[in-house]
DNA sequence: GTCTATACGCTGATAGAC
DNA sequence: GTCTATCAGCGTATAGAC
């Protein structure tokens, strides 16, 4: 019997990631869950409280996640990093950054600076992987560290989002990406 | 002087890829150009119609331009369609495919399979592209013809919704795509 | 073509009982 | 914590006058 709050914080999830911040109401959480609207205001006052939740669970477990692979090869760890994009295509959704980020303009101001930060956190670890296996020799690659990251991180986001546009998976092409590095 | 219509679309189109397509109202439109909802209505009975008509505008332009390319050399073309994602980017705005294409699951059926038509054929004319190229030596690059070009529009996609997020001019880092290709 | 007027379900949100 | 009750405002949409 999981508590309330974090079966809120899941379906939520599941419904942005599925059909955008603007795109369920709390109708969508309260009707399945057997609750009432006031139960989930109690939870989370705002809207924008719920989605910084959601966007702050998902910080937190990449942070222990990437902890907890941060004694492994560089190659593996990049590795792992992608079958979070794998296992979000299986189950049919894109990642937060990317369902949040193209409807960047309509989020609250501090939705929009919790996303900014989360970015940042991504794209250090990754750019720091990379420079680690290229110290290792793991990864080999010419061009500066930044322009690879931010390519292996869009190839990930656009993967999931075309994935939905066009019916296919377009995930499997990015292992085509990464194998030109390891 | 223009038409009503034209400026409906316009607009739309600039909030559906700023804000996304549950993410504007009538009123955002109809208060800014000074008319009525009910004008908009005449225009477009639904707000379906009116998300319809900005992907139909978009796939008619594109197949217009591209036809104005076809007699030059693949590189140019490539850069060309390039330079579409730039002015977007230039304009604060993500492509219409990363607009709709992340809240999928939440838009009617008829502009789901508009936009999956209109992802058919981007994906169709790059991929003749890039066969183009490898067989005139412009191009050079290992690996099949349909995980380039998927490659090559996801980090386009995705550098625009990032530039969004990050607050940084991402898409810079597709020329490393492309000039390992070029 | 654009307007006024109107419908009406849904939206996020609050107050107070239990 | 969860409920009932209630809210004002907004959402898309329609009918009919001009």
């Amino acid at each position: 019997m999981k508590d309330t709050r974090t079966e809120i914080v899941n379906l939520a999830e599941k419904l942005i990631r599925t059909r955008g911040y603007n795109g369920f109401s709390y109708k969508d959480i309260s009707t399945p869950l057997n609750i009432k609207n006031a139960a989930i205001h109690y939870h989370f006052p705002t809207k924008c409280d719920l989605g910084v939740a959601v966007v702050n669970r998902n910080r937190n477990s990449f942070a222990v996640a990437v902890k907890k692979w941060s004694m492994e090869s560089p190659d593996i760890q990049l590795l792992r990093f992608i079958k979070i994009y794998e296992d979000s295509n299986t189950s049919n959704m894109v990642c937060f950054m990317g369902a949040f980020g193209s409807s960047f303009d309509s989020l609250p101001t501090e939705l929009q600076a919790v996303l900014t930060t989360s970015s940042a956190e991504i794209r250090q670890w990754l750019n720091q992987l990379l420079k680690k296996g290229l110290d290792e020799n793991v990864f080999k690659f010419s061009g500066d560290i930044e322009s690879q990251a931010d390519s292996i991180i869009s190839s990930l986001l656009a993967s999931l989002i075309l994935s939905k546009v066009t019916g296919q998976n377009i995930l499997t092409n990015v292992r085509s990406v990464i194998n030109r590095i390891i």
